[in-house]
RNA sequence: GCUCCCGUGGUGUAGACCGGCCAAGCAUUCCGGCCUUUCGAGCCGGAGAACCCGGGUUCAAAUCCCGGCGGGAGCACCA
């Protein structure tokens, strides 16, 4: 049969990885959304660099900011679920807002190390000393000093925005930002309760503290990230180096940009927010997140492809629809079941026949797929089918067309809602020689179809009828509709079929 | 503005660290042919980049050096 061998291009090696004895990467999403096309970049390569070196892959819930991103409860899950359907398996699963004990540690040991220090100073203070490079009077406290001072913290004798430890680095350092940054900062848990820890804290690691003590203790090797991450790197540094610790390989690949989808968790959020009859919620076709994808019957394994190939290069780079449609057709072709759809159906009369029985293979080549039988029969003495509005002209431009699987006509009279046709027979042959147009039909008894087409910001909806065979083929497959494009199938609903469309 | 990073056909990627076999490979895209149940797949053929620009080093540069231009990221008590 048909040997189709897809090459997969393979991940280059990576970086330090002899250095040491077993690689390790994480993924650390914000628990405050569900994945995105975004995240399947950093998740696909942490994961696959992990199988390639006969590693571990770690997934960490970064969600110590129940502010200003909060997470929300069921997130977790839906990014478990999104990393499954990816096809990801991880070791070991670590939630940061649980590890907070361990976070108070080891800032205790900071202090202890002369690296970090608790400022009172109001932001804006802290600001115009640290833009002139100059230190604040508390950089100068002793051990004993900053350690009753944390712990005032710890007791909520401060409230938010009252006192923060900060991390010394260069003060002189080019980048403002990452003078003494901060570690750890008070949240009003009350007013903004976490999903999971509820208000029992109100001392939270920054991202850069919680994410630097990590990647230590949970011995990452490898980090890569996208290089909105480099300065994140320079911060942790100088945690790495008041604890004496190694600082693991970390590769900073550039932004992808996504042409043709909507990405943005902002974006999304408003118009979910706006216009929730509109929307039908993160999974909506029209979003780049990969339950949206998902919905749109494009495979997990088309994207994983796409990220390695585009793989960790630090440059920027695009990847459009057609990517990821190229990828997804080649996996969807060898067995996706074909079905016929009917846009705008319009009848056809057939004169000369009182019966015919088609029996179509549900795919060209890939027989294990089965087929499936019609049979026509005259009603009130005629004998009749549906096209496709589209498809009427060619019945105007040509003496023969064929309907695919069944028979060959020949135009009688063509009218804009009725086709007459004669039958001219069933040999495939006798209309290739005639160059006749083969084009889909649907029998009587079809069922209603709508498919959900996302154009930009619009889901545009496509009425038809499909063969019947599609209650067979069930819920949730990928099917190839002849002459139309790849969609999957969403529902049945009340004798109609609803269909996503994913690409042609 | 400051700091850092990057620049190979429409898109993605290989080659660049260790200059020559690179007038540049592969995939996708587009076009044509064959084949086919299809506007898909497969097969065959074709189009499309002188490797951002300028200069330098060299017998030799996509590959090294300098300058320019262009693009990106960061400059939070976000992650």
């Amino acid at each position: 049969m048909e040997k189709r061998e897809v090459e997969v291009k393979e991940l280059p090696p990576l970086p330090n990885a002899e250095k040491y004895k077993v690689v390790r990467t994480r993924f650390a999403p914000n628990p405050d959304f569900v994945l995105t096309l975004g995240n399947a970049r950093p998740a696909v390569l942490s994961y696959e660099y992990a199988v390639k070196y006969n590693g571990n892959f770690i997934l960490r819930f970064e969600d110590t900011d129940p502010k200003t991103k909060p997470p929300i409860l069921e997130a977790y899950n839906l990014i478990r679920e999104d990393l499954k359907w990816l096809g990801i398996k991880w070791d070991l699963e670590v939630i940061q807002s649980k590890r907070m004990e361990i976070y108070y540690e080891y800032a205790e040991k900071l202090i202890e190390l002369r690296g970090a220090y608790v400022c009172t100073c109001s932001r804006k203070e802290f600001k115009a000393l640290r833009d002139s490079m100059k230190p604040c009077p508390h950089r100068e406290h002793t051990v004993s000093e900053n350690k009753a001072l944390w712990n005032r913290m710890l007791m909520s004798d401060f409230n938010e925005g009252e006192a923060v430890l900060r991390v010394k680095t260069d003060l002189n350092h080019p980048d403002p930002s990452i003078r003494d940054w901060v570690a750890f900062r008070i949240i009003d848990t009350e007013r903004h309760p976490h999903p999971l820890t509820g208000s029992k804290y109100v001392v939270w690691p920054t991202y850069n503290f919680a994410c630097g003590i990590d990647d230590h203790l949970l011995e990452i090797t490898h980090i890569l990230r996208a290089k909105e991450h480099v300065q994140n790197t320079v911060k942790q540094t100088y945690l790495y180096k008041h604890f004496s610790w190694n600082y693991p390989t970390a590769i900073h690949f550039g932004r992808l940009k996504f042409s043709d989808f909507i990405l943005s968790k902002s974006k999304i959020r408003r118009f979910l927010e706006e216009n929730p009859q509109e929307f039908e919620g993160y999974d909506d076709v029209r979003f780049g997140t990969l339950r949206a994808l998902r919905r749109r019957g494009i495979q997990p394994e088309a994207i994983r492809q796409i990220m390695i190939e585009v793989g960790i290069k630090p440059s920027e780079a695009t990847i459009s629809m057609k990517n990821i449609a190229a990828a997804n057709r080649k996996l969807l072709d060898p067995i996706a079941p074909r079905l016929m759809f009917v846009e705008s159906p319009v009848k056809v009369l057939v004169k000369n026949l009182d019966s015919i029985r088609a029996n179509i293979p549900l795919h060209p080549s890939n027989t294990s797929l089965g087929s499936r039988s019609y049979v026509l029969e005259k009603i009130n003495g005629t004998l009749e089918l549906y096209i496709s509005f589209n498809d009427v002209p060619l019945f105007k431009e040509n003496k023969l067309v064929r309907l695919m699987g069944l028979m060959n006509v020949a135009p009688i009279r063509v009218s804009e809602d009725v086709v007459v046709v004669e039958f001219k027979g069933v040999d495939v042959h006798e209309a290739r020689k005639a160059g006749a147009p083969i084009i889909q039909w649907c029998p009587p008894g079809s069922l209603k179809a709508i498919i959900k087409k996302p154009e930009g910001l619009v889901l545009r909806e496509i009425n038809g009828i499909i063969e019947p065979y599609v209650e067979k083929i069930g819920v949730d497959s990928v099917v190839q509709l002849i002459r139309f494009g790849f969609a999957r199938i969403e529902k049945y609903d009340n004798g109609a079929v609803i269909i996503y469309y994913g690409h042609n």
